[in-house]
DNA sequence: CCTACCGATCGGTAGG
DNA sequence: CCTACCGATCGGTAGG
């Protein structure tokens, strides 16, 4: 169905080159059609990007939660340095990740409230699915018993600090700063020898 | 002179606007002149720009430079944490630090070059008055001797998600988690009582 | 520093 | 799904 192409290949166009760089005669093209064509499918530009932020929330919340469930069976700190390198890898290479970096960190204003509104959604679902990790460490006695939510916003601060970084550093640079934050994070939270 | 108050309307409507976002005919208004006036002074959109860029990036380098120098007495707990919050605060509440988030973050592809350039070297002004914090923690045994630029980088990571993080939270829910990223942070990079 | 105007491009519509 | 066209707005210029 040519609406669903119309929606990929406008996620391609916002991701890359944001909303007012992105042309209806920009998508009608790439998709193979004239920009009045859109207007079978959609009312109006606003439409187009509401849909396609829709569309990204919700795959981007069952992506990380496959992922995340997939580490199920592993230590606790292979698990937190799995998702820590899976977040930060797919924000940085795949077009979901770009568009919702983009979009969540500079709305465009007469979206900025919707935009707000999935933000703070996909972040709760990715806290509920994260969130057992840390009271797994805990309770087995990994990790410090910190305030659990303490704990968990300074993991994400990492990662959104990593997502910034993705736009100046070469990906060496970038792979050794993922690995600096994430080994002074765990020496943070580990539960050091000394403590019961 | 009207040359300095079109860089700085310019600055202003850059900043909680975008580049593509701001017409020419806005800054002319702001500035109580006729678009074609503006002609008299610069010769394009794209020279204003780049020349608000340069003002900024001076006057960020040399603002940062004073705040941390003020702190040189303190014992270093104390001076990384007066650093951080004022370089989050600042970040959050002025004009600049939010030009300089908007434009590092998501540069129009025209200056990507530029404004990356000027990017590495605020960072490289910033590393080295914050680098020697550290050796002096490290010196009088207050830090874990830890790779000095490991600890530089997941310190710099840390402010890099807040910054982003100033686009959708609250303050109080804000602050929390600035407190809470540089509690772990400490816990990580601080000597533990066990080592020599 | 202004008025008047340029070609290009934007989102969107009429009508088939 | 198209051609043809709309009013608005853009960055920029001519000429004074």
């Amino acid at each position: 169905m040519s609406k669903q192409k119309i929606i990929d290949v406008s996620l391609e166009c916002f991701a890359y080159h944001g909303y007012e760089n992105t042309s209806l005669t920009d998508i009608a093209s790439k998709v193979g059609i004239k920009k009045p064509s859109l207007y079978n499918h959609f009312s109006s530009k606003e439409e187009i990007f509401l849909e396609v932020l829709k569309e990204v929330a919700v795959k981007e919340s069952e992506h990380f939660q496959a992922f995340t469930r997939q580490t199920g069976d592993q230590p606790v700190k292979q698990r937190l340095e799995k998702v820590y390198h899976f977040y930060v890898d797919h924000m940085a290479n795949s077009t979901e990740g770009t568009f919702f970096k983009r979009f969540t960190f500079f709305p465009p204003e007469d979206f900025s409230d919707e935009i707000k509104q999935v933000f703070l959604q996909v972040e709760e679902q990715a806290n509920d699915i994260i969130r057992p990790i840390f009271k797994q460490g805990m309770d087995e006695g990994t990790l410090r018993h910190l305030p659990i939510d303490e704990t968990l916003s300074a993991f994400y601060t990492l990662i959104d600090g990593l997502f910034l970084e993705e736009n100046f550093y070469d990906k060496d640079t970038l792979a050794k700063r993922e690995q600096a934050s994430f080994k002074i994070f765990w020496l943070g939270v580990q539960k050091s020898s000394e403590e019961d």
